[in-house]
Order: structure tokens, then C-alpha cells, then sequence
DNA sequence: CGTATTGGGTGCACTGAGTGCAACGTGAGC
DNA sequence: GCTCACGTTGCACTCAGTGCACCCAATACG
């Protein structure tokens, strides 16, 4: 019934999980995307390319699912946000905290743009946080859901276009700036 | 030497392309993604599979790669668009004027929502126009790449969420005024 | 005209992604 | 200890996508 099924196999699952994502973002960005198999992932994670397959739908996905750690904190974040000031500015400040949290993995993702296969998994990486802004904004406006996904989907496109516009050579603060940066500029309507 | 061969062999790859668009949009429309195969595209367009590699990268592609008139469309809206009230609210012009080309298309569009290998690709293809709307935003600003890319991720953004906010059963006038009411809405800076 | 060239279409063989299925083994409940 | 649940595994299979050599029709050129 609970989700969980015990806390041994749902450690057991988590440490899989982990491995073959950690292999995975190792092996891609010393070869590259194309020159990786998934057998060479799970061989690297010490894992059979079946289990690799009971993790992640697709070799992408691998790269680009979402930490479950991760996906808690966003969700702790947005639970402690303070909408006083208002939606947009509170999302703003959801943003900075939660890309902080992620420097090391951004820098690997952003060495794999240019690919078309691969952009189009790293737009619905972005998404995985649209989405949670999206249930979140929904719960403040439940009789307005085109708003609430436009807001979601905005915060994504703020995020994308930061992602886009930093190199991972970069100091790790300025993509933080380019992400406050981003949320003004919308914030202000393009005026 | 001109990027056109020549106007016959030029016709000739156009109709063959249009032929497997058309074919990949009835079958998987009908079917759904997953119980087409390329081969089943391919013998109803009446050309070989190797050839459908030819013109599409992917199977995806070929349901969401823009059509070279549309593309041109676009191109056209863009050069003609006034923009004496600012960038944004010309945008919502062009923007308005672009979807209203193409509603057949998008309502088939519309039906493949929820598998996600498509959607991504989905986002994609509202990126075309992100990023033909990045290049006119950015020769106007040629200093600030930064906020032309926002622009244009932020256009795509709006028009996402409107086609995800309708339905393919809506009267068509609708996602206009979907996309009318996004573009409004992120005029304003969600105050 | 006749010949050479170009460029799209095709067939073939090959790699590798992704899936269904039937096991196996180890933690958990009784 | 017995049984059930569940993550893992091996195997066989389909199909996406690619490299390559070849064919044919449309063009360029003499």
C-alpha cells in the first residue's frame, strides 16, 4: 500500500539508480553522447543493461531524469516560499535556491547541447520543474489553470534561456545571476 | 552554387517530403505513435524507407518539423511586423497570425500529447519558432543576446501552454485566444 | 544533339535502443 | 522455516537509424 516498499530495496533502488545515473553522466561527457552504449552505462555502473532499462525509459533519460533528492527539495522549497511579495517574486527566489543545489550536474548537461535528440530531453528536464511550479501555482489559483501553467512554463523558459546563455565555464554564480536576471525581465512585461 | 538545385528536383524533393509528412500525420493520428512503423510511412507515401531517413532525422520528425511554407510564413510575418507599441505586443500579432495558418495541424498535433518521447519533441517544434523570433528580437537588439533568447524561449513558453490548455475538440478560434490571453498575460509581468 | 555530371531515390547490411517474458535470489511478513 | 514481494537478470525479438554503393532522371556543357 504505502508507496515505499521497505527501506532496504527502496536504498537498494536509490544506490541503482544513482550508479547508473552517475556512470551515465561520466561516460557522456568524456565521449559524448552518441559514442556512449547503454551497455557500456551499466557495465559502468555494475549493473545488466535490463536493470539500466527498469530504471530510465530511454537512454536520454538517464542523463536528464531528476534526482529524487532533488525533486524533494524543489518541493520543500515551494512548500516554504513566501508570496507576499507576489507569485512571480517568490518563484524568482524558489529558482536561485534550487539551482544552487545543482551546479556540478548543469555543467556536465551543458557541455551535451547541440544535439537535437538530446535539447529536446533537456527542454523536459527543465519542464520537471515547470511542472511542480505548475501544481503549486494551480493550488494558489484553482480556478485558473491556464494561468498557473503559463507561470510554470515561463519559469521554465527562464531557466532554459540561463542555461543557454552560461558556459559551464563560467564562474558557477553567474548562471544564478542570469537566472535573477531573467525573472526581472519577465517580471517587467518586456516593457 | 544557389542554395536551390534547381526548380524541378527542388519540386520533386518538396512533394516527396510533403508526401511522408502527410502519410506519418494520418497513420499516427489514426494508430497512435507506437503501432506505426517507419516502413508503414514510408509504403504509404509511396517511397522507400531509406528515403524517409533522407528528408526526417527521426520517426518524431516527421510529425513536427516545420513545413519549409511555413517556415517562410513566419519568416515573412516577422519582417512585416510593426513593432512601434514594442516588441512584445508586435510578437502577439505575428504570433496570432502564425497559429491561425495552421489548425489541421495542430489539432492532430494535439491527439499525441502524453507520450513522453513526444512531447519532447513537441517543445521542439514550438522552438522553431522561439528560435526564428530570437533571431528577429536579436537584430534588434544586437547587444543583448541574452534578452533576445528570453524573448523568444518566453513566445514558445505562451504558445505551449496554450496548445496544452486546448482542445483539439475546441472550436479552433479558441487556441487563438488562448495564445492572445498568454501573451497578455506575461505582458503584464503577472502582477 | 550527345556526353559527363549532379543529386535524389533505393537496396542491403549492420549497430544499437527498447521490450516482453520467464526465471532467480534476497529481504519481509507470518 | 515457508511464502510472498520485488529488484535484478538473461534471452530473444522488433524496429529506429546509418553507411555505402548503385541506379536513374534532370541538368550542364561541348
Amino acid at each position: 500500500m504505502g508507496g515505499v516498499p521497505t527501506p532496504v530495496r527502496e536504498q537498494q533502488r536509490r544506490d541503482s539508480w544513482a550508479a547508473v545515473q552517475a556512470a551515465a553522466l561520466a561516460l557522456v561527457s568524456e565521449r559524448g553522447f552518441d559514442a556512449v552504449t547503454v551497455e557500456d552505462v551499466a557495465v559502468a555502473a555494475g549493473v545488466s543493461r535490463r536493470t539500466f532499462f527498469n530504471h530510465f525509459p530511454t537512454k536520454a533519460a538517464a542523463l536528464f531524469d531528476p534526482h529524487p533528492d532533488d525533486a524533494e527539495a524543489l518541493a520543500a522549497l515551494l512548500a516554504g516560499a513566501d508570496t507576499s511579495g507576489g507569485v512571480w517574486p517568490a518563484l524568482r527566489e524558489v529558482c536561485l535556491a534550487l539551482v544552487a543545489r545543482q551546479e556540478e550536474v548543469l555543467a556536465v548537461r551543458r557541455r551535451l547541447v547541440g544535439d537535437p535528440e538530446l535539447d529536446a530531453y533537456h527542454r523536459t528536464a527543465h519542464r520537471h520543474v515547470g511542472e511542480a511550479i505548475d501544481g503549486w501555482v494551480g493550488a494558489q489559483l484553482p480556478d485558473d489553470p491556464f494561468s498557473a501553467r503559463l507561470v510554470g512554463e515561463t519559469a521554465a523558459a527562464v531557466l532554459m534561456t540561463a542555461f543557454l546563455s552560461w558556459s559551464p565555464d563560467d564562474d558557477p554564480a553567474r548562471f544564478a545571476e542570469l537566472v535573477g536576471r531573467g525573472f526581472d525581465l519577465v517580471g517587467t512585461g518586456f516593457a
